[in-house]
DNA sequence: CTTTTATTATGACAAATGTCATGATATAAT
DNA sequence: ATTATATCATGACATTTGTCATAATAAAAG
């Protein structure tokens, strides 16, 4: 049973090499990045493909397309830290046969084996944002302010200096924050920081 | 008095552009990045310059020492959202004129008639960082774990799942954290992560 | 002129965050 | 062997953060 893994944190590859060789797997190739996932395929002709889904380079799921594009039964699963709704209609879409959260890595190894036997997995708490992620959700659109006030997050403004900033009170603050999260699906301000540097200023 | 600004954040010239022709300035020019800076400088030759800290393409400390190169008697402002210790003493010693913090400008023009005069004009929430900024404080290297918290908190974990993943406690996490903060000047794990998407990252 | 809708605000609340003092344990240095 | 140092942990604590119900106000729509 050969794998490659593509992460581009090296510990992350190395952690999952070290749980898949104690399971009698063989780790044939370690990627860093979505662009050496297809050459690494088709030297490898791996019978699993590990990968995440979000990387510095190439996104996973751009890489898993690539594959995809070349055999199109690959059987990908993609790897991520945490839901990002984005990316779970995509992976579906396009054929990907698995998609787990990083932290359960229990599940992985017996996920290997579903997969392998042309079953698909998906974990839960993926699964359980369908619903959420088709609906084309229409106010999922930041309005000036509210976008603003995303940018002064990412300068790292505590919500008293937002709100000196733009002249509102603190409690108002905290509700368009509390909008803004949910509209992005996020969590809390930290993520809506790593969306900025990650989706808007880049 | 001609003024130039120089701000990647349009409307922050924008503003910026009407306070200051209010109090009859004459802003002869407006750039969006560390790169115009000289070209507009030779071109308009201002009596000031007002430039954000840091931008997208050029730091607006490196298009300072640009212009400062060209002529070392330029006036040039500095601009900033939040102290960013680094900054500052690149700033003095390369005989940047004035440094304030983007939130007051209620001082800016006042700011802008002591450099006119030759003074320097450096806030106080700037200055008194200095003995800060000053000692190399051989105690702001991260270690490896530090780094990797880091990382976790620029994925968008939170403390208990870090703590998942790092396989220690929650309080442990707090105070791993807590060290970084200070280790790295910082306020909050939203800073820690534009912190990781500013420098290390990029 | 009502009725909606948008904008701002408040207060109560739970949860998460960050700080700090303190302590246990193990390893390294003297 | 004793002292130092590093690593991990705990609990108390204040603060910040995010959610939610509710409401005042003004502007827009009917």
């Amino acid at each position: 049973m050969k794998v490659i893994l593509i992460d581009d944190d090296k510990l992350v590859t190395l952690s999952l090499k070290t749980i898949l060789e104690v399971e009698g797997l063989d780790v044939v190739a370690c990627g860093e990045d979505g662009n050496e996932a297809l050459d690494l395929y088709k030297e490898y002709q791996p019978d699993i493909v590990l990968m995440d889904v979000r990387m510095k380079e190439k996104k996973g799921i751009d890489a898993a397309k690539d594959i995809l594009n070349y055999d199109k039964d690959a059987k990908i699963i993609l790897l991520t830290t945490f839901v990002d709704d984005d990316y779970i209609l995509e992976a579906i879409s396009c054929g990907v046969k698995g998609y787990l959260l990083k932290q359960d890595y229990e599940k992985l190894v017996d996920a290997i084996e579903k997969v392998t036997n042309s079953q698909i997995v998906y974990s839960n708490e993926i699964l359980s944002r369908i619903p959420n992620a088709m609906n084309p959700n229409n106010d999922n659109v930041l309005s000036y302010k509210e976008l603003k006030v995303v940018k002064l997050i990412a300068q790292g403004l505590n919500n008293k200096e937002i709100s000196q900033e733009i002249y509102l009170s603190e409690g108002t603050v905290r509700n368009y924050i509390s909008n803004i999260l949910t509209k992005l699906d996020l969590r809390d301000r930290t993520q809506i920081a790593i969306y900025y540097y990650t989706k808007i200023s880049k």
